[in-house]
Order: C-alpha cells, then structure tokens, then sequence
DNA sequence: TATGAATGAGTTTTCATTCAT
DNA sequence: TATGAATGAAAACTCATTCAT
C-alpha cells in the first residue's frame, strides 16, 4: 500500500508538472501559438508523455481551470466558514478570488485570456464549474437579503453577475496592463462600491 | 467623379457585406475553425476577393470590431449630446451599448467570445478603441462627480471599470445562455444596482 | 467552350499525371512506406495539389484501381464484340489482361501487392469493380456451355474463379520475380490447361 | 532437467498464445491498424512482454506464416505418403490446403490478406517458405507426368502455379465472402476441372 | 477588379520499441 | 522473466495566402 501510495503520488505530481508548464507556455504564447511539444519542453517530458496524462490538447486547456477551480472551490468555502456577516463574507470571497489569481500569473492569464476562446468552451466546460462559483455568491446575497443587509429588490442571480463581472473585469484589466500594482487591493473598494453604489451620499439631518 | 462615388459606395458596400459574412461565419463556427472560405462563400464571392478589402483573417476579425466600435461611439455621442443628468446619460449609455448588441446577434457573439482570443488581440487592437469607450464613461461620471451627485471617493476610471465588468459580464451571459428575453431590459436594473448599491437603504426619520 | 475544353482536359490530365506518379511511388516502395510528399513531388506539384484531386492517400489507391479497371473494362469489351467463338473470346481476354499489366508495371505491382493490403479495401472498393469483370468472363462461359464447347458440369462463376485465380498467380509471380520475359506469351498456354486439363489424353482407336 | 523441460513447454507455449491472440487481432483489424499493446492484451501478457518472444512487430506477422506453414508442410507430407496414385496425392493436397485455412479462420485471413501487404514481404519472408509448397506439389506433377498420368506438354513449374492460383483464389474469396459454406468441399470440383480441363467432353465412337 | 487553382508551411497525435524496476 | 511507463520519430492533411489570368 506504501508502494501504491508512492506510485499514485506521482502520478498526480507528474500531472500537476505537465499542466503548470501547460499554463506557463500558454500565457507566454497564447493557447493556439502554443505547440505541445512546447509544453512538453518546459515540463521537462518528451511530447508522448504529455498524451499518458491528457488525451488533448484541449484537455490540457480544461484542466488547468477544472484544477484550479476545483481547488478554489474547496478553499473559499473554508475561508467563509467561520465568517457570519454576509458582507465580510463578500468581502472575503472578492479578496481570495484575486489572491488566487494573483499567486499564479500564468494561471491567470488563463483564466482571464485563454479560456474564454470558443463558445463550446465557454458554454460547455466552464458552466459545469461555474455554476458552483456562482452558486456560493448567490447563497450569501439570499443570506444577507434575508437578513435584510442586502437589497430584496433584485434577484440573487443578477446581483451575483453584477458582483463577478465586476471582479472579472478588474482582474482581466490587471492582467493585460503588465500592472504589478497588487490586485487583491481592489478587492475591498469594488465590494464597497457595489454595497454602496456609486451615488454620493448627503448627510441627512 | 459620379464614377468614383459610385465606386466607392460599392466598394464600401462590399467590404460590408464581407464583413457580416464574416461576423455570421465566426458567430457560428469560431474564429479559428472557420475558413476564409466559408466567409467568401457567405458573402458571395471567391476567396481571393476577400484579400482585395482585407489583408488577413485577423484583419476580418479585427475589422469587425472596429467598423461596430466605431459606429457605436459616434451614437452613443450623438444620443448623450442631449442629456444633461449625469445619471441619465449613465442609463442611456448602457441601454445603447446592449441595444447595439441585440440588434445583431452575430457581431454579439464575435465581440463576447472570438475577440477574447488572445492577450495580444485584447492589448493591442481593441486598447486602443476601448480607451474612447471608457472615455465616454469617465467624462460622465467625472461630470456627475463634478456636481456630487456621483462619489468622489473612487477614481472615475475605476468606477468605469466596475460598471464595465457589469455591463461586459451580463452580455456575455446573454450570448451564452441563448437566452431569448431582452437584454437591454437589464441596462436600467444594472444602473440602478451601481448607483444605489446592493446595501439595503432603511427609511429614514 | 474552347477555354472550358481546355480547362477540363488540363484537370484531368493533371490528375492523371499525379496517379501515375502515384503508381511509380506506390511500386517503388509499397503504400504504407509511401509518403504523399513523394507522390508530389514525382508529380512535380505541392503537397496540398494531391488533395485538390484526390480526398486521401487511401483515395489515390482506389483511383488507380477504378481509373485502369473502368477503361480495361471498356477496352476488352471492344476487343471481344467481333469475336464469336467463346473459347477464342476466353484466350483474348486473358492476353488482353496481361498486355494491360505487361505495358504498365508500375500499375501491375500496385494492382498485384499493393491493392491486396486489407479487408476493408478487397471487400468495398473492389468487390464492386470486380463484379464487372467476373460478369464477362461468366458470359464467355454460360455461351460456351450453351454451345456445349464448355463443360456445363460446373457454374460459370465457380469456373470463372478459377480461371481468374490462374491467371492472377502468374501475373502476382510475374511482378514479384522481376521476370523480364514476356507475362502475354503466359496467357494462351495458361487457357490451353484450363480448357484441356493437365490429364494426359491418350490416343483415342 | 524436468523443470528446463517444463519451462521450455511454457515458452512455446506463451509464444504460440502470443501468436495466437496476433492472428486474431490481425484479422479482426488488419496488420497495420493493429497495434502491439492490443496483440498484448489479447494474449493476457503485458505490452513489453511481446518483445521477449518476438522481435518486432513485422516478425509477428511472418511467424505466423511461418509457424502455421511449418506445421502445414510437415503434415502434408505425412498425409502424402501413403498414396500412390499422382492424382489422388493432388485431391489430398488440395483438400488438406483448405482444411487448414478452414480450421482456423484468423489464419486463414492473415494468410490470404495481411500476408500480402508488401513486395519486400512477397519477395523475401514468404519466397523462402513456398518454395517447399510448390515443391511438393511439383514433385506430384513430375511423378505424374513420368507415369504418362498428367500432361508432359507443360513444365511442372507451369502446372503448379496454375494449381495453386485457382486454390489461392478460390480460398481468398471465401475468407473475403464471409462465406460458411464449406471451402473443403470446393478442393475437389477443382482439381477435376483443372485435371479434365473446361471443355466439354463429347461422347467418342 | 475578380477569380480560384496552386502553394507549402506547420502540428497534433500515435504507437513501436526500450529499459528501469 | 515480466512489467508498463516513457520515449520520440514520423506523416497526413489543412488552409491562409498568392498570383496568373
């Protein structure tokens, strides 16, 4: 058992290797200019390698977000786990979703560039994995309307896509404008915006 | 020189009608698994006509972006010279930027999903043109800033960037959701939600 | 009309060009170990004309067996409709089988080893053309037995393979022993067996 | 020396399942669109394991020429010996030819189809290997011909490839027909035919 | 200006074979 | 002897682009 242990750590190390040169290559040189035997190259295999751990190159794509997601996924839920306060939790939630792309610049360049290729992609990859992203956004919203933190008014949905489009959009914007200003900083400012909106507000006597 | 004009009407004329062929070709295929060919056939002319209006794929792709850009930012001038509330220019801003994207699916499609193809595209073709876009934004909420009706506490840019991913986020949403209803229906609630914020306003005494 | 004449001769004539280069490559080094760059450039054109004429490298295969079957088929016609005699009719056909082969090797090692390669190739594409040939010889056959010349002791088509089957032998041993002598002179001694038998005939008193 | 015995046994044995589970894959896809690890799986034994028994691929497929020829030539002169007459020894020849193509169906096909893939294999592997086929059968020829029994009008050579065109025929298009009907039993219209000839033989007074 | 036949560069993927265990 | 993970060579085919007509 030690042995199988051994051998099935491994394995998903050496996969883990493949997909992380898969993301370097790919922010370097963008998903279509990239040759697999480029990837093969920087994770140090020869090019049949690649194919023992992925059937494609398109897999190579959806894997890099189904991991990383899949980890984020888990992860965020910790973090929110001890938080009460809806609006911390959104505040959290916004913080950890730019730290992660933050931490790993190829990987967000991925995420914000090179998934969003197709519309096959986009439909049918991503809205399975998605949809978990969007599904803990709405269970806050639904908590903080019934607690009557959060505006009734709208759905949870439609505030949700507001919220990410938001965060989408700034992390887009800090990964094509080479800005090495921290983008986990803009976390709180959007989360207030959007809590606050954008009109001033007079003092009330 | 009723010949030249006449020459020119039809040249422009046709270097549309490749261009909406174009836009029907990689709305329904995907940029990268369409063929120039397919664009001719569409619009009803050999391949080789397809280089005397356009020198390269990428300049079709590129090309459909600009023609639209274009159009739209002296529209969306033109609609906003009259309006004098801050607020509502915001409105009519949006409506007109979902407004342009109903009215032709096709060009929807290309602008939400193909011309995300790669960090290059996105950094240098359409930079340059989204600067007048986010212009517009800026100077009006600059102005709405100007007169307190719009928070000084953020930059303009960055509230123009928010507003953008909103905006960005709930289009994308629309073109792969094959969703029927309305999407300029969206513009107002999405304003609303900026403006007031998500934050639920008690009554006050 | 003159220029669409031209037009069509010249692409026909190209692809007949690009066959034969096929047969020669094809019988130099055998199917599998050909590549479509060699029959190109045998051909003198770019890889990529190979596919404006033929779909696949399997395609250019079939080709040189449909091309030399339809017009063998054709010809022998012509060559059997003034003869009356089915025996004579019988040794005309074999000579005219092996004058085919006999005047295009290549075409010969290709018919001989090449087409033989798998299942799927001798049961579809052949099994169609062969229909044809195995019908003429059948009809040789039910008029020699109608004018009792030949033995109507077996079916025509069961005596048809085996005349064919004698016939392929000596051409297959023909094309593999490098035999420079004449694969005709074979033709009537091998019909000469067939219709006499191998036993010996005694003198009759 | 028991045990040497023992595992001599088991690696004949382990090659001739090896050989087997070949044949059987060979003739359900074809040689060339088998690969080595499917032979493998079919046999039981791990990819790597093919390698301690067979050289190559290639070597694979002219074993089990080889192999099956080896046993067919040994026991076709057992079955030989105890017959006398030269036309009976042909009957024998020809019936135990299809006896054992019939026998073992995924040998029969490799031997009428995959056999047959290139001139290289034609000319070296299985020249070597007929040559002791078309030897026996010529020595038949040749005693029948001394006993005035058989025509002297034609080489032995001749008359043997004739012979086995029409076997060879005749057992390629049942393998190719699908056929169920017995191929044994076509072993002796045939050599009547080929030994009284196809014409009709008219009553003599 | 329009055509469309010809070009040929370019890359994913397969799979026979090896070899460390 | 057996395993099966790793290797890496090898080629069919596509398609953007050109250019002679």
């Amino acid at each position: 058992m030690e042995t199988l242990q051994r051998v099935e750590t491994t394995r998903a190390e050496r996969a883990l290797r493949i997909l992380k040169a898969a993301a370097k290559v790919f922010a370097r040189s963008g998903f279509f200019n990239s040759k697999v035997s480029d990837v093969a190259r920087e994770a140090g295999v020869a090019d049949g390698t690649v194919y023992l751990y992925f059937r494609s190159k398109d897999e190579l794509l959806s894997s890099i977000f189904t991991t990383a997601m899949d980890e984020f996924l888990i992860r965020v839920r910790d973090q929110l786990r001890d938080i009460d306060d809806p609006v911390e939790q959104l505040r959290r939630f916004a913080r950890y979703h730019f730290e992660c792309l933050e931490r790993d610049r190829d990987m967000a360049i991925v995420f914000q560039i090179e998934l969003r290729h197709s519309t096959k992609f986009m439909e049918q990859i991503s809205t399975a994995q998605l949809a978990d992203y969007f599904q803990i956004m709405c269970e806050i919203i639904e908590e903080g309307q019934r607690r009557h933190i959060l505006t009734s008014h709208l759905s949870p949905k439609f505030i949700a896509k507001v919220v990410f489009g938001a965060l989408d959009e700034m992390a887009t914007n800090w990964v094509i404008s080479h800005n090495n200003r921290t983008l986990t900083a803009a976390a709180d400012p959007i989360i207030d915006l959007l809590l606050n909106g954008m009109r001033e507000h007079h003092a009330i006597e």
